[in-house]
DNA sequence: CGACCATTTGATATGGATCAAGCGATGTGG
DNA sequence: CCACATCGCTTGATCCATATCAAATGGTCG
């Protein structure tokens, strides 16, 4: 099974990207090192790898939050997804990664080689599989639903309590949604006065009423 | 390796569907017979599978165009994937699908019990992530992208020319695209007008000038 | 021909994007 | 400790892409 690695490796500050397109995903930050086996502390917006990159490791969050993310050439950015702690990722087919991955904030994260984890690639292959069909299904949903699904969605990985903290900020949910901030801001607020949710703080959430949610989620 | 069987049935006529949702999605046809090994005929819009239907087959088109979808509470219908002649699909984790399969068209089938691909298994699934991945990113995008993105990608899975039968209906389209019929009907009239494509019937496609639709796929 | 279905086309409505401003928290320097 | 810049988020006003509603066209099969 995988253990986690005691070794702590401080972020390289090599390979900094001075390229990075305007819109909204314009982040320049280090490149995270990549030490087989060992954990990883990352600073918020590093790269773990680049879409591209080959494929060599598979990635366990420690603590913190991943996104796994694709650009467009006009700079639209796309989340593929969100890693917490426990989860998996970097398990990609072929010889080079579609995605990159980046910490969403202070993250801690084990490296191993995928011969490592060969026995799990089936289950982690899976499940990536199935979130991802779900995430189209999410994608040809109304604001309001996609907004609602990904709170019940949060919830149900996080814990079984009914606050919840969300660790990316706007934009990113955003990009997860394929909506703008200025939508999801207005379906938070407009949750919130339909009383299916309370906001104590933008990031803290709390389900008032998953009965309403789940109706709107369809 | 696989292998085409010569067994041919018919599909069976029992366990019509009456209890179809109203909107798009509203077929009543035989389902299909599931004879491990066989070569299944299908007559358009037969059932293969259905959503929640246990695992246990993998499949193989021979002839025609099959599709995979999900339908919602209100009767919007995703369309996940459409396989083509020498594709497998049915490839699934958990213990039951989360898609149902149909024929788009009259279609030929051979069907497998999974242990007798599973050699296979992991490149299917591969191969499943990549695409779903792809489709993501398909349903950010704006209409005409969609639309340009998605001839593409026919054209590639046909044939090296640059005319293309479209096998499925306008609603297939849309529902794949996450559009309407309408919509992707003005866009494909829009691209003739741009002289990317042209249209000698409604499923026959010539790629006009595919750098035209490289560039809205963006 | 005439019924039926798929597709296209047209007119209008609307959900979400865009543009722009305001607000509240956090941090910095004087 | 307080101006004041900065950043992330919210709110408001307007616009536009796509949906919706409705009708016309065309193709297929009896």
């Amino acid at each position: 099974m995988l253990t986690e690695s005691t070794l702590h490796n401080a972020p390289s500050s090599r390979s900094l990207r001075h390229d990075a397109p305007a819109h909204p995903y314009k982040f320049t930050e280090p490149r995270a090192m990549e030490l087989t086996g060992s954990c990883m502390s990352l600073r918020r917006n590093a790269e773990i790898y680049r879409e591209n990159d080959r494929i060599d490791h598979v990635y366990q969050v420690i603590s913190g939050t991943v996104r796994t993310c694709r650009v467009l050439l006009d700079g639209r950015r796309q989340i593929g997804d969100f890693y917490l702690p426990g989860d998996l990722f970097g398990m990609e087919i072929g010889s080079s990664h579609t995605f990159s991955a980046e910490a969403v904030n202070s993250a801690e994260v084990t490296v191993f080689k995928r011969g490592q984890v060969s026995t799990q690639m089936w289950a982690l292959l899976g499940r990536e599989l199935r979130r991802t069909q779900d995430h189209v299904l999410m994608l040809v949903k109304t604001a309001p639903e996609r907004v609602a699904g990904f709170l019940l969605e949060m919830a149900e990985r996080i814990e079984p309590g009914d606050e919840i903290e969300l660790s990316m900020p706007r934009q990113d949910i955003a990009d997860y949604l394929g909506l703008t901030i200025e939508t999801v801001s207005r379906m938070f607020t407009q949750l919130e006065n339909q009383s299916a949710i309370a906001l104590p703080t933008s990031k803290r959430i709390v389900l008032r009423n998953r009965a309403a949610l789940r109706r709107l989620n369809s």
